[in-house]
Formats: structure tokens, C-alpha cells, sequence
DNA sequence: TACAATATCGGAAACGTTTCCGAAAATTTA
DNA sequence: TAAATTTTCGGAAACGTTTCCGATATTGTA
């Protein structure tokens, strides 16, 4: 329980507390074999420095902080995982705070890290994320932050985003090249930059491929499964159906197909349907989902490096990371009726 | 960036340190009008405790670790919610780390975690921990540590556990009220306290129905889809497959499910299925996956309200703490000749 | 051998708090 | 009004480090 201290060191060797410390951080004037002894003997009394002590001293805490709006979906955890793994092996503890998509909640998280003073801050805003001025003025008064995934390409500072626009123009491309014409594109919430970047693409796609404006559609949703089944109800009513959906995300088309089926609908003789950012159970599902991967290991890797780069060197030019993803075909929008339809797009 | 310091407020309003830090924890003297005017300069310059400054005076951090496996999965994704709900709202920070299912990066989190001067700690063992001997060291030094889940009943020390053995049990007897006779149960590794729980449940159950040896066998493998896969394949391959699978967790479920379906059976009407340790995506798929709910959330802020007895009680008796769940039948193990079989069950 | 240059080390301040101790001020008591 | 008590506060040590500064010991040079 009582940590054996530097004093102790010193004292056991009738040697100042500075030769100690001199002894572990080695940057400074110190005779080898005072050193070796020093260090042998720390390590016999089983004595390791108080990182408390040190960040008092340093001003350095050796902490970096991140904030994701949640981390029960594989998405998040799968960045956190990247961007521990970069940091843990610099040295670097992480903490973990999850805003549980509110706002408020992100800014006391934000705040309580701050006044932890961890030495950086990797940010991933909640939806309706009004606190990007306060994030800016920190950021811009030297506070190293990175921000990640949910944030306009225009913002003044380093982040790591994901090509949604490119990717969901693939994913578009993809169901009409297998002969859908009718397609919906069951988005975020709107004011969410991802939900915006991929309707573009959406609507990109549709314009390349002159799809008049009757046949598509963007409808606004939520995040969960029970949202991509309140708009199936709501489009089974109206007898409104297209021959394809896009959704937003894996959750979403899961429960699309499952509504879908449970009204007789087969998937994808019916109905074609296609997720975004993949998860595990998108080649489980019957029938398998069809879905854009994201690189969520190497987008945790890079933002932990524009941060790491950001302590080290302090502020410098934004940078902006855009990383690209990966399309996934599967059974869920093959139209049987081109067999090798499948070929027809290729991975970029 | 330069954070203003408790002097600051001192020199601006002519008092001694002191009485700023004695207005900011109220326990020592001071007069009601001193207090509020520093709190109120200190408020206007935007002044706040340094906590690693608070740290190293008070020796304490209020930072508490949790250790687990993974948290890609939405199990310890739950639970950690629920500590951290706990924790939060008492003042503490919450540092999370993975050991990624290996034993030497677990005991380097314990280590780096206790030498943050963590004032507690969580730990949620990984598959092959052989760390316990350390781990049981350091909470007889009086370290406050609280274990969870994948530890033995005979641990010393305070845990919370989940019934794996009464539900297991449970779930095996709704597959046997469902008239499936020949039941093979895929358990998890076998040197995990939690498989072998499991086990006895399954052949508990199998005892009581005087099931005959021959119709029943426990199958180990992994805790991934694949696992599932790879014995189901195996399985065919012998020609060996049973009216019920009972598996270790979903995602070995679904991957049973997945492998048996295109193999050409059905499920539930050739073979059935149950799953472990609910996830989102059970009442999702195609058939909806019968599973057992595991308290996720609870078992989060029992072990937190345990954690923080410990560290603020100090040490006591070892308590463990046993949940219950909730047996939830869907599609996948209902057998169709019992027209209102799911009623046979009832959850208690 | 004497001096300069360098290598090595100890002392002490600093980081920003908490908290003990005692002194001064305010209040109560006689 | 003086003494006794209680409130309120300032000073300073302590928490465990890092790091600057200067002193001493060692080595090299002429």
C-alpha cells in the first residue's frame, strides 16, 4: 500500500534524490556505474516513479483523453482500438468517456478531461454537436484536439473523416448497375455531416445516371434497427416500395430486411438491400448484407498519429486525413437476373 | 493554456491560499461571505483545482481501472457503461483497458494501472488468466480490487458473477420441454470457469430428464462465429448432428445457424437453436435467436457500488454477488408441433 | 606541477494542492 | 470591562518528482 518513494532510493545509497531521478530519466549528467547502481537497487526495493509526482512536475500528464458519442456498436471500439495501440506503445494512457449522444454530456466529458489536464483530446461529436466553438477555442488557443468522423471537411483543425460521399456514390452505383431503378436511400439525421456527405454521393450517383426524380427518394431515420422498421411500416402502408434501399447503416438494413420478410417480402428477389459501414454480422445475416467497410482500425491509428504529432510539435497547419473504405457485395443486392453481376464493380 | 492556479486567486483578492482551498472543500473554518466571494473571483477567472495537484496531496486519484477481454462486443461494452455510470457520478474517473484476451498484456494493464495509483480496480479475467496469484496478492495488501465474471465462486475476494449454472440449466430444460431429445451442447474453453458453469447446468438438466448419454454431448470450440462454423462442418462431416444446439454465446449461434441453413436444413424445424449472453442482433436475424439476457447494465453498477465500498470503507468480508437473467425464447427454438410450447416456459 | 576543462553530483526551488498549527479577530461570558 | 471562548484566517510543511545552479571531483593539457 506505501509506495516506496525516491527518497527512500536516496537515502538507502547515501545519494541525493536528483543523482534518483538523474539515474531514471538518463538525460542527464550521471557516472554509469552510479546509474546501474541506482537502478539496481530501485528495482530490488521495488521502486517505480510516482507518475503523480512526475505529471505535478513535468506539467505533463501522459494521458490523452477521447470522447465518442458511444462504444456498444463495433464501430467505436474498433478506432478506440486503434488509437490505443499507438498510444499505449509511446507511453500514453487513454481515457475513455462516452457521451451517450448528448451534447451536454460530450461538454462535461470534454471539460472534466481538460481539467485533467491530459495532453490531448480526440473528439468524435455526438449528433447535435452545438459545442464545436468551445472545442475550437481550446483547439485554437494550443489545446492539442483531433476530431474524428462526424465533423465538416471545413473545419479549421486536424481530423480523420471517412470518404462518405465517394463511398456511398459506389454503393449507389452498385444497385444500379444490377438493374434497380428504384432506389431509396434511408438516411441520418440530417444534420449530422455524414448524413449530408452520403446523400450526396446518393444523389451524385442518380444525377451520372440520369434516374429521374421520381424514382429515388431520401427518407431521414435514426441510427437503430427500430428505425429502419418504423420506415418500412410507414412506406408498407403508403404501398410505396422500391426495388432497393440504401441505409444508412448495418443496424438500419438489418431491420429493413427483417420487416421486409416478415410482410413476405424475399430479399433480394423483392427487394435489394444495402448497409453502410459493415459490421460483423453483415456475411451471418441471411441473407448476407451487402456494405461498405470503413478501415475503423487504421482511422483510429491515424487520428492517435496527427495527435501524438500535435503534442510532440505543437500546432501547426491543420491536417486533414480522409481515408477510403472497401465495398462489400453480398446476396443482399445481387439481381439474380445477371449472373456474373456480381463482377460488374470492382473494389476501388 | 496556462491554467490559472490557486495562488492566483489568492494574490487577487489579498487572502491567504489557504482559505482559497479551504473555501473550495467547505470542511475547515471559514466565514460564509469569504467563501462565497473567492468562490464567485475564482468562478469569473475561470480557476479550477488542479487535480493531479489534488492527487498527489490527498494521495488519492479518484481515477478507478477496469480491466476486460475485448470490448467489441456489446457484453463488457454494457457493463462498462454501467460502472462507469456508477463511478461518474461519484467524482471518479474511469480508465478503461483491453487485454485482448491475452494474460501477459492483462497483467501489464493491472501493473500500469496500479502504478497510475488507480485508487481501485476492476478486473474481468481473460480466458487463460494465470495472473490471479498477483491479482489476490495485491487485494491482501489491502489494494480495493473487485473481480467479475470469468472467475471461480471460490475466489477470497469480492465478485460478481452471473448464474451461468441456473440459467444454463434453464435453457437446456426449454430446449427439452420443446421435445428436442438429442441436444449437443458447444461450450467455450474449457479452462473458463464460465464454460464449465455452463457445462454442469446443460448436464444437469440432462440428468433430471434422465436423457441417456447417448443423445447428448458437450462439444468445446471458440467464441466466434467461426467456431460455430468449424463444428458444425466437422459435424456433417461425421454425420453426427443433433435436433438442438445450445451454444456457448449468439455469435457461435449464428454461425450455427448460418452453416446449418446452407447446408439446406432449417432451423428451427430440422434443427434447433439457442444462443448465450443476449446481443441486439438476436431478435434481428432470420430465425429470431432464443438466447439468455445476461444484466449487463447491473452487473456494471454492482461491481462499481462494491469497488466503491471497498475504497471507501476499506476492507471487509469478500462478498459475491450472483445475478440472475432472463430466458428469451424466439423463433429458433420453438418446435412447431407444440403449438403454444413457448408458453411451457416461463422465466423466473 | 599547475591550471583549465569537463564529468559528476548535491542542494534547493518549483509544480499546485491540502492540512496542521498557532495567531488574530470576533464573540460570548462573568 | 476583562477574561474566556469560539471563529476565522495566515504560515508553512508535506505530497514525490524534475531540473536549474553551483560546487566538487576528475581528467586532460601545457
Amino acid at each position: 500500500m506505501k509506495h516506496t518513494t525516491i527518497k527512500d532510493v536516496a537515502k538507502r545509497l547515501n545519494v541525493s534524490i536528483s543523482s534518483v531521478s538523474r539515474a531514471f530519466n538518463d538525460k542527464y549528467d550521471i557516472k554509469k556505474e552510479t546509474k546501474e547502481l541506482i537502478l539496481k537497487t530501485a528495482e530490488e526495493m521495488g521502486y517505480h516513479p510516482n507518475p503523480i509526482a512526475q505529471k505535478l512536475s513535468q506539467k505533463k500528464t501522459f494521458n490523452i483523453g477521447i470522447v465518442v458519442p458511444e462504444f456498444v456498436n463495433e464501430y467505436y471500439s474498433e478506432i478506440i482500438i486503434g488509437i490505443q495501440e499507438v498510444f499505449i506503445s509511446n507511453g500514453y494512457q487513454v481515457l475513455i468517456m462516452q457521451s451517450d449522444e448528448d451534447a451536454v454530456q460530450e461538454l462535461a466529458n470534454v471539460k472534466t478531461l481538460i481539467h485533467n489536464m491530459v495532453d490531448g483530446l480526440i473528439i468524435a461529436p455526438t449528433v447535435e454537436s452545438n459545442n464545436m466553438s468551445f472545442y475550437l477555442k481550446q483547439y485554437q488557443n494550443g489545446y492539442p484536439i483531433v476530431f474524428m468522423g462526424r465533423v465538416e471537411e471545413s473545419l479549421p483543425a486536424s481530423k480523420v473523416l471517412f470518404d462518405n460521399k465517394k463511398w456511398s456514390f459506389f454503393a449507389t452505383e452498385h444497385l444500379l448497375r444490377q438493374q434497380y431503378t428504384k432506389i431509396y436511400h434511408l438516411s441520418g439525421y440530417k444534420n449530422l455531416s455524414v448524413s449530408n456527405d452520403r446523400i450526396q454521393g446518393f444523389l451524385k450517383a442518380m444525377d451520372k445516371h440520369r434516374i429521374p426524380k421520381a424514382n429515388y427518394k431520401v427518407i431521414e431515420g435514426g441510427l437503430q434497427a427500430k428505425d429502419g422498421i418504423a420506415i418500412i411500416e410507414d412506406l408498407i402502408y403508403n404501398n410505396d416500395l422500391p426495388d432497393a434501399f440504401f441505409c444508412f447503416n448495418d443496424l438500419v438494413a438489418f431491420g429493413v430486411i427483417k420487416r421486409l420478410k416478415s410482410q413476405g417480402f424475399r430479399v433480394p428477389e423483392d427487394i435489394a438491400v444495402m448497409g453502410f459501414t459493415e459490421t460483423q454480422m453483415a456475411e451471418l445475416n441471411t441473407p448476407q448484407l451487402s456494405s461498405v467497410k470503413q478501415p475503423t482500425f487504421e482511422m483510429g491509428k491515424k487520428t492517435a498519429d496527427l495527435l501524438l504529432q500535435l503534442i510532440d510539435k505543437g500546432p501547426d497547419q491543420p491536417e486533414t486525413i480522409i481515408l477510403n473504405g472497401e465495398l462489400n457485395i453480398r446476396e443482399s443486392s445481387v439481381n439474380e437476373k445477371f449472373a456474373d453481376s456480381s463482377l460488374l464493380f470492382q473494389n476501388k
